[in-house]
RNA sequence: GGACGGUUAGCUCAGUUGGUAGAGCAUUCCCUUCACACGGGAGAGGUCACAGGUUCGAGUCCUGUACCGUCCACCA
């Protein structure tokens, strides 16, 4: 026996040398894979299974919700690949474009300076080096975690392959009438200078005053009064009888800032139970506004700036800020005797921006966008047929319910860390390429939504249309992500890559919850609580936090890391490695066996750990991982720790030679095969354990899952 | 305003198709016995949120209520 196993185990001296041993073998690439054991004898592995890794943001470090995808989309892998699948985990990285730029500007920030009149082509390549750098640190805690990826088939969302596939996706749309650059109303945020999509907003209820202002005949409500100046019209419901008089006329008063002439319309958005039944319309500075424009060509009058600053039509109110603006001209409406009444208690929504939480502005601009519904409707048909499946379930209505109420996806980002969009204009003309069609043509500023290149991730990384990898392994198998990004991402995918290749880009979608804190509470660094993956795995051992991550973590619920937890599954580590000093130790003083005929009740405990196995195969075919993990744990401890090993001790003491070389086959048996079903949850420790079973063939790695 | 998830031992959570409740941590007592003190043994601790219903039998299915959480939603 090797001096090791009279020493406690060592997680921190084994792993990183064990991970050597994993990708210096190659296995790691399916195309390396050997041949697996079947009952014909040795055959070439036929049938994929594909993951494709979701690529973390290459602008920090991992954390706990990385560590959790990495603990279960490696068990898959591992399992399958002992199954005797190709198996292909596609390892990936994001760039992450408004994440990646917002990160960055905070680091600026920090050094005193601002994006803000910087070259976009020197700013572009300070976040490219600061990205490449944080991609090789996260690589390396991919490592660190187990991650047993290919990393000679890794991708990164700027790759040139991966760009041109996702312009040959967005020509395509433009080709076939489903991308369209309008002007719309956008949700803009005033710090980050750029729009963003529906996804990217939250929605915070609040209580202001809605301000009942005299527009010459009328009396009508209003929580912005500062933006009055960009008003175009008002407007009634056509089957309100107290307006009717009124519609189709124009009306003429004295405003704060001069003469106001607006005309009024009748449009059946307008509710006339709600404040007076007469609406201000300002298309510039409200999408609902906006919309009812476009339906009567109303003028569109822009009087808030890209700062969220009153612009020059604003009379003296010009260059101040919106909610400044607002007090102001509340007052001065008062002083005017223009306001009836307030009410100073009105509850209603405001949208913020995800990032900074400030208040979004809607701005009319032209951007890019994507037509959603003709994409959605094959996914939609898809999931109801099942063609889909969820794990949780729920998650089934959840997407139907978004994709069937979809919107038109605004693709357009005015950030420079992005996929350029490749379009150039002359006057009305639009052309979609790379390079410049002539003279006097202007390129497009504007970048990618991030998502609309990770949303086309499955298959750009499998070499789009004539690489072989697209060939062999698309559609993928499984896509397990966070539940958090089901419509960012999982949805987008499965509209993109359906419209690109003609096939769904996965047949199951499973979706771990966030990682929280003990109380429940999202980890976060201003609260604190923030618990690193990274530190956890130093101190007990990848295996412990592993398994941590994966017992009593059941699909789409949140999680709580706390570090006891870890520390109870390095306990299990330990205890693993003491069964099996155990049994190292008598077979070195009984001597070595391992096929043995069992005797009857030796024969009754392999039958019993056999019913084990199956259960614990059934388990992770049907994507119970905690379950699976929990009856290993509690077998290895208390049937065969507790139980066996002890009924052992007499036997191997004084057992005939009979019942000593039974017994001895029995726990090599069970130990040999308990190493192969808990591989895929602590790769580590079941490894270095294999490395010292006797006549073993090869890394534990590709070892055959027992046969059922 | 819709929809979804949760409510099980002090804490964090399991409980696959309905068959008199489980794990880890914490806690009480005992034990340095030759795999392991990074351990072992024994124990305490739960009317499974509440109210009905279906059933021979419900934590598990149905209806409703309460509380917590999340997502979606253009009413100025």
């Amino acid at each position: 026996m090797h001096e090791k196993f009279l020493k406690p185990y060592d997680a921190k001296a084994t792993e990183e040398a064990t991970y050597k041993r994993w990708e210096e073998s190659g296995f790691f690439n399916p195309d390396n894979l050997p041949p697996i054991d079947t009952a014909q004898g040795k055959a070439e592995r036929s049938e994929p299974f594909t993951i494709i890794m979701p690529p973390p943001n290459a602008n920090g470090s991992l954390h706990a919700g990385h560590a959790v995808f990495v603990a279960i989309e490696d068990l898959m892998i591992r399992y399958q690949r002992m199954r005797g699948k190709k198996a292909l985990w596609l390892p990936g990285a994001d760039h992450a474009g408004f994440e990646t730029q917002v990160v960055y500007e905070k680091k600026l920030e920090k050094e005193g300076r601002t994006r803000m009149g910087m070259d976009p082509d020197a700013l572009r390549q300070e976040i490219m080096d600061f990205t490449l750098t944080n991609k090789s640190f996260m690589e390396g805690q991919l490592r660190q975690l187990g991650a047993s990826c290919d990393w000679s088939r890794e991708r990164f969302t700027l790759d040139p392959e991966i760009i041109e596939t996702v312009y040959g996706t967005f020509k395509k749309l433009h080709e076939d009438g489903l991308v369209y650059r309008g002007a719309r109303s956008i949700n803009w945020c005033t710090k980050h200078q750029t729009s963003l999509s529906e996804l990217e907003t939250e929605s915070e209820e609040r209580i202001d005053p809605l301000y009942y202002m005299k527009y010459g005949p009328f009396i009508l409500a209003t929580v912005r009064p500062e933006t009055k100046f960009g008003d175009t019209a008002v407007a009634v419901n056509p089957n309100d009888p107290r307006y009717q008089e009124w519609i189709g006329k124009e009306i003429e008063f004295e405003g704060l800032i001069g003469t106001v002439k607006l005309k009024v319309i009748a449009d059946e958005y307008v509710d006339p139970a709600f404040g007076t039944g007469v609406v201000k319309i300002t298309p510039a500075h409200d999408p609902n506004d906006f919309e009812m424009a476009k339906r009567h060509n109303l003028e569109i009058v822009e009087v808030i700036d890209r700062y969220g600053k009153l612009n020059e039509k604003c009379g003296k109110y010009a260059g101040m800020k919106v909610e400044e603006a607002r007090k102001a001209v509340a007052a001065d409406l008062l002083e005017r005797g223009l306001i009836d009444h307030v009410d100073e208690e009105y509850k209603h929504a405001v949208k913020k921006c995800y990032k900074c939480e400030r208040v979004l502005e809607p701005r009319v601009l032209p951007q890019w966008f994507v037509k959603m519904a003709p994409l959605a409707a094959p996914v939609i048909e898809a999931i109801e047929r099942d063609e889909v499946i969820f794990y949780p379930d729920h998650y089934k209505k959840i997407m139907l319910h978004w994709l069937r109420n979809i919107e038109d996806w605004n693709v357009s980002r005015q950030i420079v860390w992005g996929i350029p969009i490749p379009a150039w204009y002359k006057d009305k003309e639009v052309h979609i390429g790379t390079e410049s069609p002539g003279d006097g043509w202007i390129k497009e500023t504007d970048t990618f939504d991030t998502w609309f290149s990770s949303g086309q991730w499955p298959f750009a990384t499998l070499g789009y249309p004539d690489g072989s990898d697209f060939k062999q392994f698309y559609p993928t198998q499984v896509m397990e992500t966070a539940g958090e990004i089901i419509f960012f991402w999982v949805a987008r995918m499965l509209m993109l890559g359906t419209y690109r290749t003609g096939r769904l880009p996965f047949s199951t979608v499973y979706l771990h919850g966030i990682v929280t804190a003990k109380d429940g509470k999202k980890m976060s660094k201003s609260k604190g609580n923030v618990i690193s993956p990274l530190e956890l795995s130093e101190k007990y051992g990848t295996d412990a936090l592993r398994m941590g991550l994966i017992i009593g973590n059941t699909p789409g619920t949140t999680t709580a890391l706390y570090e006891d937890k870890i520390k109870a599954y390095k306990l299990f580590s330990n205890k693993l490695w003491n069964i099996t000093r155990f049994i190292f130790e008598n077979a070195e003083t009984v001597g070595h066996t391992e096929d043995a005929p069992l005797n009857a009740a030796d024969a009754t405990r392999l039958a019993e750990f056999k019913a084990l196995a199956a259960d614990v195969t059934k388990d992770i075919d049907e994507y119970r991982f905690y379950m699976a993990g929990e009856k290993l744990y509690g077998y290895l401890w208390h049937t065969l720790a507790d139980a066996i090993l002890e009924e052992s001790k007499p036997i191997l003491k004084e057992g005939s030679a009979e019942a000593k070389a039974s017994r001895l086959t029995l726990l090599m048996l069970i130990l040999k095969d308990s190493l192969k079903l808990l591989h895929p949850f602590m790769p580590f420790i079941t490894e270095e354990i294999w490395t010292h079973i006797p006549a073993r063939s090869n890394l534990l790695l590709v070892e055959a899952w027992p046969q059922p």
